[in-house]
DNA sequence: CCTATATTTCTAGATTAGTCGAAATAATGA
DNA sequence: TCATTATTTCGACTAATCTAGAAATATAGG
């Protein structure tokens, strides 16, 4: 994981509808959540939570899969953890 | 931690020159790094380099001491230690 | 007091993000 | 085929962020 990638990616959770997102797919574990199960959860319109879920995709924090009509998102688990353990390398160094 | 001020700071984090600032601070150490220093390490225009850090600074992520002319940098690792442990409970349950 | 050094504040332009209604697309079932 | 449901794309707007030069502030030393 590059500088860059973590940058973005931290930017991405660095919202706090994106971050009550990957909090709520993280809840719903490995099987994730459709878009409107998150929608009637946190009250977000539809056509804002669209465009975060899409950010989200965009650097990789979630997947989304189509089932008929409904899209459902899951949480990359390995991603977050990528994220983790690069603050812990290159942020936590020299810590007491 | 709250999820307003976990989100606040991974955004700050969220930044390409912000996350070089603090991986710099970080190998500096506890006694940290003057800004011109930073500056020079990192070659960022003097009032860009000052607004990132008063942000970082905002949300307890450095704090900044003033030693006569020089201003130190030192990164807060209890505050990223936070950002840390919330990130493990709060995003990482069920995880495999 | 004056100059040099370190850093910030001011200002302003350019870019990006956030928001959400309305229209469009896609798939299902009657 | 038609209506319904699920979701996205479009379009438009506002707000926030990023950037950096220029001016201001503060402090040390001569």
């Amino acid at each position: 994981m590059t500088h860059e990638e973590v940058a973005a990616c931290l930017a991405e959770l660095g919202n706090t509808h994106r971050l009550a997102v990957f909090r709520f797919l993280v809840k719903a574990g490995h099987s994730g959540a459709p878009v409107g199960e998150i929608q009637k959860a946190l009250g977000i319109p539809g056509s804002t939570l669209s465009h975060h879920l899409a950010r989200m995709a965009r650097v990789g924090l979630i997947r989304q899969e189509k089932h008929s009509r409904t899209i459902v998102c899951i949480p990359e688990y390995q991603q977050l953890e990528g994220l983790i353990s690069f603050l812990n390398k290159e942020c936590c160094a020299g810590n007491s």
